[in-house]
DNA sequence: GTAAGTTTGTGCATCCGTTCACAAAGTCTT
DNA sequence: AAGACTTTGTGAACGGATGCACAAACTTAC
């Protein structure tokens, strides 16, 4: 099992998972260096990790390391972009475009890293028509009636109008939201969910910095997956 | 040990720290409601949470739950706002005032949950002067004369700058940050950093949007804290 | 070709978080 | 006052994630 081809296939856990595109991202800068192979050691240091657990979630790709030598830089990008599924763009629909949704709509940090800003919804006639970072912005309707396939819905929209938003898209087949909306969302089974709450993130700080006076070194949300 | 008075000092594991939040909110429409008792059963409905896990999380609060009867709301409202440290508002600091941290200034959501955004900074002479949300913007050094104790910093600079944004904060005596800064920041250990990723975020989501096609009903960071 | 050096991959132990299930402790009814 | 009913608080079992430590596998030097 250590350097077979057929284990692509192993279910990868989900901590793992929410660490991949840490990997990913901490890889830019080495192909961008030109840097062809790395060591665990090297590579765990740049994304913030342990080696040890690093080689472990690599081990679950069914990793192609060297014993010796270490990771061939292109090849493990490659890897992992393809379990991610992000050989090609995702569509990306952002709804609500009050100040958080404008914002993300001109981030130009998606493109890079496999995303596709395709909608821009908001219900308020005053905005619909206009472009916000060369993209139109159309009502609910609209894009309903152009959404396609593995479309992933940005929700930034007011609280009060999560819910309904959720409810909406999940009818027109949306699998996957991503909510900036306070609160929690209630949708089928089927359905997942990611929450980004600011003032929770903030008010886990507090606690931290009220508490221990921060002797603690936390890193990150993992957000682990529910 | 059930309803002892003393037992306030219990160390809250980090999975309850960061769920602490989520029932918090969801008492608000309760009190709103006039609500004056709920069930481990109904709030944990509201919050998105299995009874038996809220219940032992209120636990570590020594929590004063009536047996028979329920939760009263408002203690339980100012338990958890003690315990997080919420009874004043929380000084807020945020650096870059690109697309992101203009929208983050202009957010209303963080006064209502025990944040006071105090400081909008900027390194751009064009932008700094200029009032945001009705802040004043100032440069680093116009910040860091004039920093208390007890600030959250949030960074919202370009990912190139976050680093430098970082040792400077810590310089002067920041020990919580929250960064959405792609990247992960290097600080010294008494340091707490949160990081909010939009790009991995999606990244998760499309990693299960095309594996399972959707199976699981995932729920929220959790962050799990390193 | 052999020995020394390097780095991966993983078995094992440990820790943390979640879930179950039930006794304890209260309320309500008669 | 006693019994039926409700809901909390928590012990215990379980499962997943993390960290350690080392054998296996490769490279390099001589």
């Amino acid at each position: 099992m250590t350097t077979d081809p057929t284990n692509t296939r192993r279910d990868i856990p989900d901590a793992t998972v929410a660490r991949l595109p840490v990997y990913l991202r901490a890889l830019h800068p080495l192909i961008s260096a030109g840097v062809e192979v790395v060591s665990s050691e090297e590579l765990a240091k740049i994304a913030g990790v342990r080696s040890a657990g690093l080689r472990k979630d690599l081990s679950y790709l069914g990793s192609y390391g060297v014993r010796g030598v270490g990771y061939d830089v292109e090849r493990l990008t490659t890897e992992m972009t393809s379990q991610l599924g992000l050989q090609h763009p995702w569509s990306v629909a952002i709804i609500g475009m009050g100040n958080l949704g404008h914002a993300l709509a001109a981030y130009s940090g998606f493109e890079t890293r496999g995303f596709e800003v395709q909608w821009l919804v908001d219900h308020d006639p005053q905005i619909v028509g206009t472009y916000i970072a060369g993209i139109r912005v159309v009502d609910f309707a609209e894009f309903a009636a152009t959404v396609t396939d593995q479309v992933i819905v940005v929700v930034a929209t007011p609280p009060a109008a999560a819910q309904a938003v959720a409810d909406a898209v999940v009818a027109v087949g949306v699998r996957s939201i991503l909510n900036f909306a306070p609160g929690v969302l209630s949708v089928p089974s089927h359905t997942q969910v990611r929450r980004v709450d600011l003032a929770t993130e903030l008010q886990i700080l507090a606690f931290h910095e009220q508490r221990g006076k921060g002797e603690a070194h936390v890193a990150s949300d993992e957000i682990g997956a529910g």
